[in-house]
DNA sequence: TATGAATGAGCCTTCATTCAT
DNA sequence: AATGAATGAAGGCTCATTCAT
């Protein structure tokens, strides 16, 4: 007996995405996510193909507005590299905060599934690549740019640390920024 | 005859230590660690009582010389900061590299299984606290020093960058040791 | 008004026969039916009540002419007895290929559900029963009709044939009648 | 908590096959086998990796003593022509009987799964390939022997009959061979 | 009446753990 | 103590059918 639920979708993916950032992708199965948001396992597989496809869509869709922000600051060519490496990492902070932390897959340990998934390591790579775009752009303090692939290893660190902070101390937001901000800017010149 | 048992008991924990590093919690099952091991499933349990208990006991003793090692570290009273930070870093990394990454579950994300375990979260403060005293032992610089919990964030750092550092680019030991050294004593006066 | 609904039924017929033609009973569900008819699964439903009841529903409509092909055969008394069995088997041959083989369930191995259904068992026997009696009113050679039942076998051989030889070998009309007359008639006297 | 079962292969196979006779490959699932074995369903796959190898396995099996008799009736050169399609077709229809018709999925309507499957064609093949072996070995009657292929569409119309003709009235084994036998004879010389 | 989203029982399969030998 | 077969709960997914619109 079918129930009708309004914007069902967006019921869908709220319900699935609070579940996958609590749980982790595979604490979470179909069953809770049709108990948690009131609608039947088959009718999940009506909107997607199968659980990986609706983490997919959810992760994805929770990024896109992040990739619109990265490449506006990677078009701010006149602000000081302090600067634009802290707008970088409130901004990352932020909207990881919105999201609630969906990403934690992307550094570090990812289900199999996801790590053999090819949108998933399409998007990681994009993220990464924009990250490190915005940190190629600014000059690091000589000591560290003697190092090989400053910038690849700097933007691992610093989505690694964003990502990982927010998740440890999700409730001091302005120290972890102040924090981050701080210590990442050591390398800026 | 004690022997005999004491070899068992290391033939389970290297095959399965290999595999866990290798694969995973998760990835491995029993049936694997037995096939590799040469020893039956049942024989497992006789030794542990769970997967989990196995995963815990190959995580603990994988990190007690790392835990002399720290403590050793910490009894260094005049060595300059910079060398302890170092001295720290190279350490640590080298564990990490001996033990070949186990330990990546402590920051980030780990099993839910494990998140839940106390002997677990115990072994992961346990570190916590050694790293985060070494660190307190050093003064940062005062851009730094101003932000809350320093020493914490710092330490969390630290160990997720050796960590993660690790597991991206496992072959790359220099190349990380010094871009960790370098990236961390900025922060140290 | 009616006509629209004619027409809708028409359809509804047309595509799902196509649909049990090519897939048989089983691989088709009533998804595809409604993709290839353009028409809601929901409608379908208002047409028939269950998937079970639209294949018999086309089952029974495509073997009406033949029911009447074979009782205009039934009604030739002065035909030689040969004659009659070649006209059996050719009409029955091109019957079944006019409906592209549907009935194949009839004999050898039906889905459950229509095993069990009493429409598909009287279809069945209404089947057997008019070709067994064409096959009763000719003489069959002598060390055959020395056989218990030979009617019925004769009739159950004829048609497993027909719709097998169908199946097996679509492309070859001619040869096919020609190989089941000549058989078959080697039993007629 | 295990039961101690003896034979346990031979009695998944037994239950497995009786239920595989009498309701087919799609309607028994792997509970229903369980049941009736009375062993746990996680125990059917410590045997057989998938529901399709387990059938696969019993089918095969089943064929094994078959193709030796079809290899023996081969190997008769000087039995007369109906002697030998009378060793054939009572063979077959032996054989059929003691493996209560297991192999109804030869000609005629298979599930999907089994004809995509390499093992079931490859296992159809070689009974068919076997017994035109047979049937190519024996002199047809003039009026068949114009027909194209005759030995292909002969050795599939004996298997068809017997198998079928099996089905539909296990009980006549006598009554169904004489018939076999007098009917499928009339077409050899 | 037509729609197609919603339903949920049911299927195959996996794997940590148990226990008779 | 060592074995590994046996266990069964649990998970992802399908599909005939229903029903609010």
């Amino acid at each position: 007996m079918p129930k009708i639920i309004k914007d069902l979708e967006k019921n869908i993916k709220k319900s699935a995405m609070e579940l996958f950032i609590n749980y982790g992708y595979e604490q979470v199965d179909m069953k809770m996510i049709s108990k948690k948001s009131g609608i039947a396992v088959g009718t999940l597989y009506n909107y997607y193909k199968s659980k990986k496809l609706l983490y997919m869509d959810i992760l994805e869709e929770s990024w896109q507005s992040t990739f619109l922000n990265l490449d506006e600051i990677s078009s701010l060519t006149t602000i000081p590299s302090k600067e634009k490496i802290k707008k970088l990492i409130t901004t990352l902070y932020e909207d990881t905060e919105t999201r609630n932390g969906l990403g934690k897959y992307f550094l570090g340990n990812s289900p199999f599934e996801l790590n053999e998934d090819e949108n998933f390591n399409s998007l990681k790579n994009n993220l990464l690549t924009k990250v490190k775009n915005i940190i190629s752009s600014v000059s690091k303090i000589e000591t560290l740019s003697k190092c090989n692939n400053v910038d690849v290893m700097l933007t691992e660190s610093l989505l690694l640390l964003i990502l990982t902070t927010f998740q440890l101390h999700p409730e001091n937001k302005n120290d972890n920024i102040n924090f981050l901000v701080e210590f990442i800017n050591l390398s800026i010149k």
